[in-house]
DNA sequence: ATGACTACTCCCAGTAGA
């Protein structure tokens, strides 16, 4: 099984890319974040016609997470638990049925967390930690569990181009480290790094000039992690995907599980 | 260097992203 994640930065920008990559990677699974709208407007049709199920959790203007998957889903379920005042919708989840068992896919979308010293950064921490808690009791179903994840994490300087930019930064923070090494803890493998741990494998393009930081490949800020004690079979990112006429400041990842489909 | 880009929105100057 091949499970894909991918930050498309607005899903109408980015549909006709979408859809090609869509035939070209053929992945069963995906998970898309930052779709930017709300559900309606989201263009199930010409995705449906490539024969994949949808189910969005979107927002107007911002965040907003889609699976779309070949297998039927049995169900589905969006939003994070534990803050019932938490409005920004980065988190969706289905379960469906392989030929033998079933697997639950997580689309996550996590909060940045800058500016640091705001009031973004604990709802960053906390957001992570609620959703400890939940791979924590999913893990305990026995499920195989899968998770296509916008990080917003770096594990180690090996994902970052300039690692003196990003020391104080909410996506370097010891505390973030800690927090994202904890949800490894559960189970879970990083797809990416279990297949090679060759620096440099980017998959964010700093797109927006700032003090300190040029523009160009940035950092590794996603992955798609998976498993559920199983690890990736094959996984990398796809930086020709950044040659595209109208790119997404990030690429897709996926991993080739060790599931039958059917 | 008070910036630079891209995408969104009560349609266009302000906000957010990372």
């Amino acid at each position: 099984m091949r499970i894909a994640t991918w930050n498309v930065n607005s899903i109408r920008q980015r549909l006709e890319p979408l859809l090609a990559w869509l035939k070209e990677c053929s992945p069963d699974i995906v998970c898309l974040q930052e779709i930017k709208c709300v559900d309606e407007a989201f263009p199930r049709l010409e995705i449906e016609a490539l024969g994949y199920n949808v189910v969005t959790h979107g927002q107007k203007t911002f965040n907003g997470v889609a699976l779309l998957s070949k297998l039927p889903f049995d169900e589905t379920k969006s939003g994070l638990a534990g803050d019932d005042e938490d409005a920004h919708a980065r988190f969706l989840e289905g379960v469906v049925t392989l030929k033998r068992g079933v697997v639950r896919i997580a689309c996550l979308y996590l909060p940045n967390g800058n500016p640091a010293d705001s009031d973004k950064y604990p709802y960053k921490l906390k957001w992570m930690s609620r959703a400890s808690g939940v791979c924590a009791s999913a893990a305990q179903s026995g499920r195989a569990t899968g998770a296509g994840w916008r990080l917003q994490c770096h594990s180690s300087s090996q994902d970052v181009y300039n690692p003196a930019a990003w020391v104080n930064d909410a996506l370097f923070r010891t505390a973030t480290r800690e927090s994202f090494q904890s949800l490894l803890g559960l189970g879970l493998t990083d797809a990416l790094r279990a297949v090679s741990d060759t620096p440099g494998q980017y998959t964010f393009w700093i797109t927006r000039p700032a003090p300190g930081r040029r523009t160009g490949p940035a950092h590794r800020s996603f992955a798609a992690v998976a498993a559920g004690q199983r690890p990736a079979r094959g996984c990398r990112d796809r930086q020709l995907c950044r040659a595209w006429e109208k790119p997404s400041d990030h690429v897709p990842v996926w991993a080739d599980l060790d599931l039958e489909t059917a």
